[in-house]
DNA sequence: ACCTTGACCACAA
DNA sequence: CTTGTGGCCAAGG
């Protein structure tokens, strides 16, 4: 299915995903979280179906991956934009952003 | 109202 | 590191 993309929940999802800065990084349940919800499953979804027009690599899992089959690219962004990342050498092809160094939270 | 679908999460072994 | 398990929840059918 398909989530409607007027639906109040979806409008929320982008409008906080688009707030992150360059160079930070929200998990899907921070994302989720900031809207009273613990939905983290359904803003993935979200940004399954509407997140490519958005920063989309500015959201990564809980443990710092970035999110499904989205490595490769993810990885080009992070190094433009100079994200915080935890890998063993700079051309190891494994990596995870540095959450604790990363992790954005929208203002109050 | 019930069932299913997920770019998820936490924890145990 | 890798599975497996149980939980989460919005929305389509």
């Amino acid at each position: 299915m398909r989530l409607a993309p007027d639906s109040p929940f979806v409008e929320h999802v982008l409008a906080i995903v688009e707030s992150i800065p360059r160079g930070r990084v929200m998990t899907y349940g921070d994302v989720a979280a900031v809207l009273g919800s613990r939905a983290a499953r359904v803003v993935g979804q979200v940004m399954s179906h509407y997140g490519a027009d958005m920063p989309w690599w500015r959201v990564v899992r809980s443990g710092g991956h970035p999110p499904f089959q989205h490595e490769a690219r993810a990885l080009t962004h992070y190094l433009t934009e100079g994200t915080p990342l935890l890998r063993r050498s700079p051309a190891d092809a494994h990596y995870r952003v540095d959450y604790a160094a990363a992790r954005w939270s929208p203002p109050a």
